[in-house]
DNA sequence: CGTATGCCCTGCCAGC
DNA sequence: TGCTGGCAGGGCATAC
C-alpha cells in the first residue's frame, strides 16, 4: 500500500544508485501494467540519470532524452540489486545500470505504472494534481476555500487529488483522529480553525513517516529491506474494536467513500 | 462543477 | 485439503 511517504523514501533509497550513473538497458518482461508499458522507455539506454524526482506518488527518472516515470499502484515494490541477480515472480521491469546494478520493479497486482515522457513536450498527466502536502503550496486557508461547496466527507476531501496530492487511505485516517475531526463531516461544514489544524496534521504524519522510513531504511540494495515507515504507530487505522489510546473508547469502523475508516467517536467530532 | 460507481489485478485469509 | 468469496486499494473513466 504504498503512500507518499513510501513513494519519496523509495525515491530517497534509489536516488544515490542512480543519480549520475547511466541506464545501459531497460527490461521489460511484463507489459500489461496498469497502462501498457510503452516502447519508447528504452530511449533512455545509453543515458546518464540526472535525477530521481517524486511528483505526487510518481516517481521520475530524469535523463537528456526523456524521463521514466513510475507509478507502484497498490503492490508495487523497488530493489535495487545485482543486475544478474535471478528473477522472481512479477519482477516485470529491470533498469540495468552500468555499475552492474539494476532498479528491479516487482508488482503482483500491476497496478502500477511505467511510462515514458519526451524532453520538452507537454504532458497533461500531471494538470489536475493538487499541491504537495509536504511544501507551503498546501495551506489552511487554499483548503479550507476549496471545501466550501463540498458535501461529502471531509475524507474524501482531503484524498482527492485536485485537492492535495498523496493523502491516502492511512494518513487520511490518522490526520484526522488527530485533528480530532470526525471523518464523516461534510467538509464544507467545518470551520476554517479546524482546517488550521488538519493541514498541519496532515504535514505531520507525513513528514513523520518519511523521517522514520528514512532511518529505518539504512540501504535499499538490501534484499530484505523493508521500508522503515512499517515501524510508524498508528493511532486508529486497522485498529477497529481496540481502545483509543487518547481516551480508551473502542475504535470505530465504517465504510466511507468505498474504503475502510477507522475513528474514535469520543476524540473525534 | 461535484459526486458516485466501476474497473483494473493478485495475494491472503476466513469459512466451509 | 481444496475450494470459494471477500477484501485490500490508487487513479482513471464514465455517468448523473
Amino acid at each position: 500500500m504504498p503512500e507518499l511517504p513510501e513513494v519519496e523514501v523509495s525515491r530517497l533509497g534509489v536516488s544515490p544508485h542512480l543519480t549520475g550513473n547511466t541506464i545501459t538497458q531497460v527490461v521489460v518482461r511484463e507489459r500489461r501494467m496498469r497502462w501498457p508499458i510503452p516502447e519508447e522507455v528504452s530511449n533512455v539506454e545509453g543515458q546518464k540519470v540526472m535525477a530521481v524526482k517524486r511528483r505526487a506518488k510518481y516517481l521520475l527518472i530524469e535523463t537528456a532524452t526523456g524521463t521514466l516515470v513510475l507509478h507502484l499502484g497498490m503492490s508495487g515494490k523497488l530493489r535495487v540489486i545485482d543486475a544478474n541477480t535471478p528473477v522472481v515472480k512479477h519482477d516485470h521491469v529491470d533498469i540495468v545500470l552500468n555499475t552492474g546494478k539494476c532498479l528491479r520493479l516487482n508488482d503482483p497486482r500491476r497496478f502500477g505504472a511505467v511510462l515514458f515522457h519526451a524532453p520538452d513536450t507537454q504532458q497533461t498527466m500531471f494538470d489536475n494534481l493538487g499541491p504537495e502536502p509536504l511544501t507551503d503550496d498546501f495551506d489552511d486557508k487554499r483548503l479550507f476555500s476549496l471545501s466550501r461547496n463540498r458535501k461529502g466527507p471531509v475524507k474524501n476531501f482531503i484524498m482527492d487529488n485536485a485537492i492535495v496530492v498523496g493523502v491516502g487511505n492511512i494518513y487520511a485516517n490518522e490526520a484526522l483522529f488527530l485533528a480530532g475531526i470526525d471523518p464523516r463531516r461534510a467538509a464544507g461544514n467545518i470551520s476554517a480553525a479546524r482546517y488550521k489544524s488538519l493541514t498541519a496534521t496532515i504535514k505531520q504524519v507525513l513528514a513523520k513517516a518519511i523521517e522514520q522510513g528514512g532511518t529505518t531504511l539504512k540501504d535499499f540494495a538490501q534484499t530484505d529491506g523493508k521500508p522503515g515507515y512499517f515501524a510508524q504507530h498508528l493511532n486508529v487505522y486497522g485498529r477497529k474494536g481496540e481502545p483509543c489510546e487518547a481516551c480508551g473508547k473502542a475504535i470505530e469502523s465504517k465504510t466511507i467513500g468505498q474504503r475502510n475508516t477507522f475513528f474514535c467517536t469520543r476524540c473525534q467530532r
